[in-house]
RNA sequence: GGCCAGUUGGUGAAACGGUUAACACAUCGCCCUCUCAAGGCGACAUUCACGGGUUCGAAUCCCGUACUGGUCACCA
């Protein structure tokens, strides 16, 4: 079997959507799995619609979720993407679009796109093209390419018959040529169209599987005539159904849905978002849903991509990055968190010892600012926080209780969480008391919260000596 | 509107003619517990869009209907 090779084909017109990226993640896959190559080509062959910077988005996003490509003009030692406007500059399209003519297979067209739109209009919903141009004569056309006229070249599309194609999720798709028409492979402005250019390059860079989003599904029996008009092989097709924002629209950034840059910057980690989306519209055939990369190249099954749109569910995403944060080594976990912590605490504090109080909380990075803000200050707080049905505590008993809380550290000799969590605990056996009935008031005069990470002894080890002693005091104050 | 495709719980989904219709997220209980989490256990689709058919037997095969999406550009 020919080496597999697929292709990541994006038009930089602005960032990378979930979507896009899923799409290039399987291409990567299904090329990783049989030790193929993934390759990046950038399709810009529309210069209204190019964004400034996308290229580098697009880049910058393939890098972070390590997807590598494996060849590409070289830069400074590094492979580039492929990227179309250099390309045309060798004249490869137009090179082969003329081909296309001298074959009889294709032809000129000087229509004006003015002309196109009223005869649009005119017909309305039954708008089929029929292409004047194809019944000129070879010497009107001389005399208008002479003339400079200008002019695409359009694939000439016989409307009889049918043409169809196996596509490796959708099975069998078959079409009647009388709903192709006759499309445009190079526009008057010399560049070619993305589908022109894209069978193309996918034929020169000898690509065996194409992998892209089922909107091409209908419009591959086109690219299809293409191929047959050059006698080229056609490539296996891998159409992957769309990732959605709800019931009925496709996530994208023009509704101001999350692109994988957003997401980052919400503290979502690039392996747990690829790791999610994967799961979005394939299935792996063994119960486990958390893969590394690798992992996921050697369990990918193209016969297992879905064939109907999947909610992005942020829901999911959430729980599977805490499960990565979770499961990650500590020492990286440690690095990945301290800017986080630093953001709100003070450095005078451990973030070891605050990352291990949040860990088994945090989700994503940006909830642990919120989370950790009290150690740095207690934010205001009404009394009745003290009331709480499992230490059956309220204000008056916390009113005793802390008092005793403050008596029993303020002895403590060597200040850790184990030393501290003892000494509270026989005191509380010693007063009849749960453990839980003496923690909570503490949790609460060191936080100023109902819900506060760690515990309040390993608040307590985290603020010091001086400090706790200090909040309880305060608290106890508060409470007179 | 024509053409193409899709339809299993709130969400992602498994099942490839015979299961009590997996599993995961979410939700709700219970347990554990110094709060919250994390972890453990359990509940949660009499039913697979609907209507016919084929079959001893259908979520799975066939036909029709409905709904949803895609596509019909010198956009990609």
């Amino acid at each position: 079997m020919a080496k597999i090779r697929t292709r990541f084909a994006p038009s930089p017109t602005g960032y990378m959507h979930i979507g896009n990226l899923r799409t290039a993640l399987y291409a990567y896959l299904i090329a990783k799995k049989d030790d193929g190559d993934f390759i990046l080509r950038v399709e810009d062959t529309d210069q209204g619609r190019l964004v400034e910077g996308a290229v580098d988005i697009i880049y910058e996003t393939l890098k972070q979720c390590d997807l590598n490509h494996d060849e590409g003009p070289d830069v400074g030692g590094d492979y580039g993407p492929y990227v179309q406007s250099e390309r045309m500059k060798e004249g490869i399209y137009s090179k082969y679009a003329h081909k296309l003519v001298e074959l009889g297979k294709a032809h000129y067209c000087f229509c004006k796109e003015e002309d196109l739109e009223k005869q649009r209009e005119q017909q309305g919903d039954s708008f089929y093209f029929v292409d004047p141009c194809k019944l000129l004569s070879k010497e009107e056309i001389e005399k208008k390419l002479a003339d400079k006229e200008p002019y695409t070249i359009r694939l000439n599309v016989e409307p009889e018959g049918e043409t169809s194609f196996d596509d490796e999720v959708y099975g069998r798709i078959t079409v009647e040529n009388k709903t192709l028409d006759e499309m445009v492979l190079l526009k008057s402005d010399g560049f070619p169209t993305y589908n022109f250019a894209n069978v193309i390059d996918d034929h020169l860079m000898e690509i065996s599987d194409v992998v892209r989003g089922n909107e091409y599904l209908s419009s591959t029996p086109k690219y299809n005539l293409i191929y047959q008009a050059f006698g080229w092989d056609i490539p296996r097709y891998i159409h992957c159904p769309p990732v959605m924002k709800d019931e009925h629209q496709k996530l994208s950034k023009r509704n101001g849905d999350a692109s994988f840059q957003d997401l980052v910057a919400k503290g979502y980690l690039p392996e747990a978002i690829l790791n999610y989306i994967a799961l979005l519209g394939w299935a792996p055939s063994e119960d486990r849903e958390i893969y590394s990369l690798s992992e996921l190249a050697k369990a990918f099954n193209v016969k297992r991509i879905g064939t109907t749109g999947a909610i992005f569910d942020i829901e999911k995403l959430k729980w599977m990055n805490g499960v990565y944060l979770r499961n990650m080594d500590m020492d990286k976990y440690y690095e990945l968190v301290k800017p986080y912590i630093y953001e709100t605490v003070d450095k005078k504090y451990d973030y070891k010892l605050i990352a291990n109080a949040i860990h088994d909380r945090v989700n994503i990075l940006s909830e642990i600012k919120d989370m950790v803000s009290f150690f740095n200050q207690i934010e205001d707080y009404d009394i009745d926080i003290y009331n709480n049905k499992k230490a059956k505590t309220d204000p008056e008993l916390a009113k005793v209780i802390l008092p005793e809380v403050l008596n029993t550290l303020s002895s403590i000799e060597d200040w850790n969480n184990d030393n501290i969590f003892m000494a509270l605990a026989s005191k509380a056996q010693e007063l009849g008391y749960k453990n839980i009935t003496m923690m909570y008031p503490m949790q609460v005069a060191l936080s100023g919260r109902s819900v506060a990470p760690g515990g309040a002894t390993a608040i307590g080890e985290i603020l010091g000596k001086d400090e706790t002693l200090k909040r309880i005091s305060n608290a106890i104050d508060r409470l007179n």
